[in-house]
DNA sequence: GCTTGAGTTTACGTTAACGTAATAGTAAGT
DNA sequence: ACTTACTATTACGTTAACGTAAACTCAAGC
């Protein structure tokens, strides 16, 4: 069971809204490993899962080299783990970096939010709703 | 009174761990604009939390071109907000990107948990602290 | 007077992550 | 047979954000 549906290069390029370029530079960087029917493409699963995976790696501002090493973590982390000790670390590096990038952008939120009050008053003053009314 | 204390660029350099040509290519791309004491630069405290915000951008992933934008958005907010408007629609768009990216790291993060539960469950049944125990 | 250290300008080099042709094969519809 | 749609490979081009090297100035210290 489980006919395990395959995908054509435009239906991920159509689902993810990137380029066929983009995919088959993935490929080209050993990101995704595609089967071949004759020279076209056909996509798993597990190749779209790893694709999504990719983009979300590329919105949180990691390299393409990082996310090649994340992705190998995953494999290395289903296979065996044999070396799950040395995973555990890179993990805990990780995280730190990402804490700190969360922090980073809660700090810019809290600004802006000061900066949408400041607005709020300027356009409330010069529109007349002053508290002094 | 506040006799407003100067920085050299390897101040700089050294305080944000940057180098000094990263410091002029900022000044070059016109997000910094030091005085001049001959052809030396010199920074005031205004620069310095000007490059703050720059790196503090960068971490988050913002382009310097996105960065030059919100600095001139700080100056326009603190001159007049003649155009206040426009800028409370800017931030809400900045700060929907923003959300959009921590969701993103909050996703990772508790994948991360997950992977970190798989390992330490690996690490305790190959040492023998099976649960069965 | 010479070296050292910190600063300067000018300008070509580099890397990542694709964009953008140009050219060609292949299957389906008419 | 011809067009259209989708796919492919090859390969040069592009942008951002600096790196790096060369050549120079200028004040301080010995």
């Amino acid at each position: 069971m489980s006919e395990e549906r395959l995908f054509t290069i435009s239906d991920l390029a159509r689902d993810f809204d990137i380029t066929l370029r983009t995919i088959r530079f993935y490929e080209e960087q050993g990101l995704i490993e595609p089967q071949r029917e004759g020279r076209q493409r056909l996509f798993t699963h597990r190749d779209r899962a790893r694709l999504k995976l990719i983009l979300r790696g590329k919105r949180i501002g990691l390299a393409l080299s990082e996310i090649r090493e994340i992705l190998d973590l995953y494999e290395l982390a289903r296979d065996e783990a044999s070396q799950s000790l040395k995973l555990l670390q890179l993990l805990s590096e990780r995280k730190k970096q990402l804490e700190e990038q969360r922090n980073d952008i809660d700090a810019v939120l809290s600004e802006i939010v000061v900066l949408e009050g400041h607005c709020r008053q300027v356009i409330d003053t010069m529109t007349g709703k002053d508290a002094t009314a």
